[in-house]
DNA sequence: TAACTGTATTATCTATGATAGTACACTTAG
DNA sequence: CTAAGTGTACTATCATAGATAATACAGTTA
């Protein structure tokens, strides 16, 4: 289920790119799956299709769905696009275990904070 | 220093604002220190004052720095805002942590990352 | 064939960011 | 006191990105 928020100052292309992805690498889109077509989920969404289009480009841009014309987007399979994640996941973690430390944060309390999550 | 990167596509004075933050919570601009005028710093960037006195205008009201009038603005000075960014990068670390163990990372991983750096 | 897919194009509207120019009140060095 | 420096405020204008609107076309499939 896909939610806009206007609050949100990112533009609704962007929002609906990051949500697909991470329908589909926590699994709740299968490989292969079929992806709802532009029009019908513009239709859910009461957005204009041109904005669905170009989250869709964007998602294929990013290998996470290919198009065939005529049937519709589906979904990448294979685990690349996990380790792919995990990856740009672990950069991130890092950037900001960097900036933590530079105001003083210990190694030990970041630990201790994630094992306790 | 500052510098802008016209690539980004952030506006400028967000990334002015983001820069000068990283600056005081770092200690390289330090408390009751005057920043550089809003015209000269418009200057040395070759951007408009008006941008400058934005991105100032947030500074201020993010607790980073106070201004008088006629004189100039300041770092605002002790050590709340240090703790308060913690508290941020913090919550940031949870949020990516929380994703990351989503697509299957274990808390070790992580934390032998940490200890790694 | 009809109804569905994705894709492409053009035009328009809107909001945001940035620039430009000016003005005013305050402080301070001279 | 004056001049030059501060921040602040205001209006107008421009550029761009995002979103909408309305069509149109090619491919697929029931």
């Amino acid at each position: 289920m896909i939610i806009i928020d206007y609050k949100d100052t990112r533009p609704i292309y962007e929002q609906i790119v990051e949500k697909c992805k991470k329908l589909i690498l926590t699994g709740a889109l299968r490989a292969d799956e079929q992806m709802p077509s532009v029009r019908s989920l513009a239709m859910e969404l009461s957005i204009n299709p041109n904005t669905i289009q170009k989250a869709y480009a964007e998602l294929e841009r990013q290998g996470f769905t290919y198009t065939v014309k005529g049937r519709g987007s589906f979904v990448t399979g294979g685990d690349g696009l996990v380790r792919q994640r995990r990856e740009e996941c672990a950069e991130q973690i890092r950037a900001l275990v960097r900036e933590a430390m530079e105001i003083g944060v210990t190694r030990e309390e970041l630990i201790h904070m994630i094992e306790g999550m």
